[in-house]
DNA sequence: AATGCAATTGCAAATCGTTTGCAACTGGTG
DNA sequence: CACCAGTTGCAAACGATTTGCAATTGCATT
């Protein structure tokens, strides 16, 4: 619990150390990533934030993704049929969506990047960035 | 040559079995999917059809498109950053995006799949569908 | 703590790709 | 060749996201 308080400050202060200014705003939505483990979408974000914060507008929750995004400290995704969701950069994974809750559940495999690499450069390209989900349903174990 | 040709007509009364009405805007969009051989948008179709029959709409292309992909017709796949994309519908692939032209092309890999089978399985899960895009730049061969 | 100004905000309007309501039109069956 | 449900073009609606603008606010500087 600690750590996520803390996780927060270390957050705030990298964004200033990059020139970012924290807005009141901005605090609450990076309190909000900071703490949640699930891929929210824009609309989430907001109703979260509204509840720390009442004054902020959605406008401002998509400008501070795309800020975000773009100085590498979330990653968006677009999985199929919905919104864009966010969630704080960790180190790569892929996604496995539920198509019947919505839920993300992540994962990783060396070999299938392995095998990736292998592909592209076998077709004369070096990957730049690659997108793995798995639309699936959860298995009854009745 | 005369197989494409062929390929049409195929392709025009195997919808007339399922109960489709041929039209003649959709005749014109048939014609140009069975013919092409890269992953064109809406728009593309939309404007390579009224070459064809200059009294199409772009809302044809579309319900056309809806149509053909609800009975398996044909594939629309969503890349990052643009409007969706279609191809005839074949044997399942994967798309490698040159991300400087755009252009697309297709690949498979029976151990990829395998790979993304057991890590489904591992994680109590069937997969319905997947999507794998690897985004990449076409290496200097210099 | 007060000042100054560029960065940031909320709001409403704009954008993009796509879908849809509706009245007019047309396949293709009888 | 008449009928009528299916299909069309058009324009308007749509959902997600972005943007112009005038008002506000961080925060570096006094």
């Amino acid at each position: 619990m600690k750590k996520r308080a803390a996780k927060r400050l270390d957050y705030e202060k990298e964004l200033r150390r990059q020139g970012v200014r924290i807005t009141r705003q901005r605090s609450a939505i990076l309190g909000i990533l900071s703490e949640t483990e699930d891929h929210p979408d824009a609309l989430e974000i907001f109703r979260r934030a509204v509840a720390v914060d009442p004054s902020i507008s959605l406008s401002t929750v998509y400008r501070t993704m795309k800020l975000l995004g773009d100085i590498g400290a979330i990653h968006r995704h677009a999985f199929e049929g919905g919104p864009s969701r966010f969630e704080h950069a960790t180190d790569h994974h892929d996604h496995l969506i539920d198509i019947e809750t919505g839920d993300v559940i992540e994962f990783k495999s060396d070999k299938i990047e392995q095998l990736q690499d292998e592909i592209a450069k076998s077709l004369g390209y070096d990957i730049v960035h690659h997108r793995l989900e798995l639309y699936g349903r959860k298995r009854r174990t009745g």
